[in-house]
RNA sequence: CGGGGUGUAGCCCAGCGGUAGGGCGCCUGCUUUGGGAGCAGGAAGUCGGGAGUUCGAUUCUCCCCACCCCGACCA
């Protein structure tokens, strides 16, 4: 490609708007365009390196199994009614009406329409097991887009499905993807992590995330640095300092005068705040729910919204929490009839609780469970927090931000169940299909790659994945010795099927050209100029070289791609 | 959805109750060519939209919209 061609112009400033590395150089580099809140065109440049993302899937899909095939974005709303998920997406939902009325969606995920496609196609366990996959545009009302491609509301994706008679078969083609993932995510230049993620309201047994560590990114994980115990925050446990039993004293009103909070409360009867119960109220599915746990941990929702198999959870506003009879910063479940309880199992470890006395500016204390107060549900749903230690083998845990790239599921039987896709055994008895599904951002993962890869002068592509391998500049084109031999070069690159950005412009300055070249950094650059011709010489260096090599002009195309070779390794 | 912020030329921004400016980019010519060159000339704007106040609004007031950031949300 003739950089004097190219349609994208680089930005001589930095977009003021962009916070993150990878929005800021996609866009300063003329990759991408925005054209609403989460709405991007991607400019010739990103698009190759998309086609490339892509293919890199589509070669370990297929090493993997998968038969790639493609599903409609634009579906029918009934087919989501029928698995109750247009009412789950809700506002992320994109909704239209055809013509005729009938409403329509785009689609967010792919699930719905695959089950059916199987249905139709699928009759016996002899044609299980499959692996299905799609690389599509999907659609995901996001409340907030953000960070250019890495949050946005149309998005290039890889979904895959997996179809399975059993179990076992299933954790097969779990671990098929698991390590194609693997495959796709280092062939990209991205050193992932694999966390253990919550499956979700549908979801089965287990579930995985792949992320890129980043501070930059939006998905928090704890992990282990002594054994490989790693999990996204929602999924996350940890196991919380013992505290000394002490014998159960009685129940006792103290006044605690305007004291609202925990760290209030702990400072006002000078006690360690792991000995005081923090009171958290919910509405789940419209229904109000009291919580506990010990003053010293937080509530994770996620866990919370499993233990209630709620559908939709958030904490209660005053007007809610009043109307239930509650006494917001002297709370607790003492006394406390006709709501329902959920207690953390923190609550069982440790006695004599500062607890809330449920009347202003008191509480109680030598508060025990389940003596004192009892639960609807005991069950793990606090937040994991660094400094905590790990459930696997007691180190102490740490956190660390990432960028999610890829998601592994096991689905089970929902959707096969919901929508009939059933088939036969060897002895006739028929049950629903065992599902898994798998995805990819493949939008993202070009954002996390050069959010990973880049330095204070631009991009550092990984060379699988820039949109051209090796960028040729031309210093003083005008020189006829020059233009001569870039031309040749140029043509010369081609011929060996190497990948050329030919920086051919009359006009620009040498340092507009070698800046430029920092900026969209591709893996080799090559310069021809009057002083290296002089020799009969090309200038040679590596986007993260410190220093230029120089190379025989008979021999640029051996050098370039044996340092593609290397950079490959 | 709550909080904060920003909308002025392709990009980055300044400005102001009297009808809009700088830098970059762009066009023409000359000069220049190893890290974002120089000179001369030139084109380019519904000042986000609407209403109001005013003799006069890009500027003040109100409403709306868009975008960005934080939070909530993110099978």
């Amino acid at each position: 490609m003739r950089f004097s061609r190219m349609v994208s112009k680089t930005l001589r400033d930095d977009p003021p708007d962009a916070e993150t590395a990878s929005h800021r150089l996609m866009l300063r580099a003329g990759l991408i365009h925005q054209v609403a809140a989460g709405v991007y065109s991607y400019l010739p440049m990103a698009l190759r390196s998309l086609r490339k993302i892509e293919n890199i899937i589509r070669e370990e899909m297929d090493a993997a199994g998968g038969q790639e095939l493609m599903m409609p974005a634009l579906q029918p709303q009934e087919l989501w009614d029928q698995t109750g998920r247009k009412e789950a997406f809700g506002d992320n939902m994109f909704s239209l009406n055809d013509r005729h009325g009938r409403k329509m969606v785009l689609a967010p995920t792919h699930e719905e329409v695959i089950t059916n496609l199987v249905k139709a196609n699928v009759q016996s366990y002899r044609d299980l097991p499959q692996i299905l996959y799609q690389i599509q545009t999907k659609f995901r009302d996001e409340a907030r887009p953000r960070a250019g491609l890495v949050r946005v509301r149309e998005f290039d994706m890889k979904d895959a499905y997996s179809f399975n008679a059993d179990e076992e078969s299933l954790d097969e083609s779990y671990q098929a993807m698991a390590q194609a993932y693997r495959n796709i995510f280092r062939r990209c230049g991205l050193p992932v992590l694999m966390a253990e993620a919550d499956s979700g309201a549908i979801g089965g047994k287990d579930s995985h995330e792949f992320l890129l560590a980043t501070n930059t990114g939006e998905d928090t994980v704890i992990t282990c640095a002594s054994c490989s115990y790693t999990a996204n925050a929602e999924k996350a446990e940890s196991t919380i300092s013992e505290l000394p039993s002490e014998p159960e004293a009685t129940l006792e009103e103290v006044a605690t005068p305007n004291i609202k909070t925990i760290s209030a409360l702990a400072k006002f009867l000078a006690v360690d705040e792991s000995k005081t119960l923090k009171a958290v109220f919910y509405m789940s599915d419209g229904e109000p729910v009291f919580v506990t746990i010990r003053g010293d941990l937080d509530v994770n929702e996620t866990k919370l919204k499993n233990a209630l198999h709620s559908t939709d959870l958030r904490m209660a506003d005053g007007d809610e929490a009043r109307a239930a009879g509650l006494v917001a910063g002297s709370a607790s479940a003492i006394g406390l009839e006709g709501i329902k309880k959920v207690v953390d199992s923190s609550v069982t470890n440790g006695n004599n609780f500062i607890a809330g006395a449920n009347k202003p500016d008191t509480h109680f204390k030598g508060a025990n469970y389940p003596r004192d107060f009892q639960a609807d549900i005991v069950a793990d749903i606090a937040l994991a927090q660094p400094g905590q230690n790990c459930p696997r083998c007691g180190h102490t845990l740490e956190s660390t931000k990432g960028i999610e790239v890829g998601h592994i599921f096991k689905l089970g039987t929902f959707f096969s169940e919901v929508l009939g896709a059933d088939f036969l055994d060897s002895e006739g008895q028929q049950h629903p299909i065992i599902m898994g599904c798998y995805g990819i951002g493949v939008g993202r993962l070009l954002a996390a790659a050069v959010e990973q890869n880049n330095d204070e002068n631009g991009i550092v592509f990984p060379a699988p994945v820039a949109p051209y391998q090796a960028h040729m500049v031309a210093l003083n084109i005008n020189n006829e010795e020059v233009a001569e031999a870039a031309e040749k070069l140029y043509k010369e690159l081609e011929a060996a099927g190497i990948e050329a950005l030919f920086d051919d412009r009359e006009d620009a300055a040498a340092g507009v050209k070698f800046n430029d070249a920092d900026l969209i950094g591709l893996p080799v650059r090559l310069v021809v100029s009057p002083r290296n011709l002089k020799d009969g010489k090309v200038e040679i260096k590596g986007r993260m070289d410190t220093e230029a090599g120089s190379v025989p002009l008979d021999g640029v195309v051996a050098a370039v791609q044996e340092r593609l070779a290397a950079s490959a390794e």
